[in-house]
DNA sequence: AATTTATTAAACCAAATGGTTTGACAATTG
DNA sequence: CAATTGTCAAACCATTTGGTTTAATAAATT
């Protein structure tokens, strides 16, 4: 169920890694809108726009019910738990190591101390 | 100072979009190493995987420190916090939304039961 | 039935991506 | 000094991306 995880992973940041798809998870937070609706405050053609919405489509951040002409979509944001538990991993690391670059900051400092300055 | 933030967010975005860069992300967890040790498991030129940590020194995700002929190479997961902590806002979004859609629902069967099924 | 509306599809284009190979260059080793 | 090593730069190529414009389709309106 987890196989293929990093395929789903490339596929959400590369869905995040655009203004405009940003934008339009920003703006389906307020609730369901139609491609009318979403792609009217972009600065782009229609058609651009509804790609922009596949590709949220396609890394499962986004979801299309049909009624009629219209194409509400909302956001489904599940996945980006996904993506965000992966970065928070990284923050983890990042803060470890950071502490013990801190530390070795500190015995350099005190080694330099002890030994006074020999430039 | 948080100006162009979101050019940062596309960048590094865009770095986690592919598999060999969060792979050179993980490797680097483990602590510094230099562009050979760290092209030599990935299944591509060395050329290429060079090009893959440029894509991640773009985005602030890793530095180099230049020793002699070495170029080591070390995580810097301060942007990720930033990432992370935009996703983390639409996880809460998220989660929110879907509990007023359980709420809806929940009206929905309420009213269903009151008034008996008429299609 | 004719028109408008919401959307997709298709054709096209420029630029970016992700890879290769080859050659250059500086730093280390013999 | 010669050979090796670690890296970059350049040239090249196929594919993808992000945009356009122009049809085509299907649903709603008049």
């Amino acid at each position: 169920m987890v196989l293929n995880a990093s395929r789903h992973l490339d596929d959400v940041f590369h869905a995040l890694a655009h203004p405009a798809r940003r934008e339009i998870l920003k703006r389906l937070t307020a609730g369901e809108q139609n491609l009318s609706e979403l792609s009217a405050p972009l600065k782009m053609s229609f058609p651009a726009a509804s790609k922009h919405v596949r590709v949220l489509e396609k890394a499962k951040l986004v979801r299309r019910r049909v009624e009629g002409r219209s194409h509400f979509c909302r956001i489904d944001a599940g996945p980006l738990g996904e993506a965000s538990d992966w970065l928070e991993n990284y923050r983890r690391h990042w803060e470890e190591s950071f502490q013990r670059l801190d530390a070795v900051l500190e015995q350099m400092k005190a080694e330099e101390k002890r030994h006074g300055s020999r430039n």
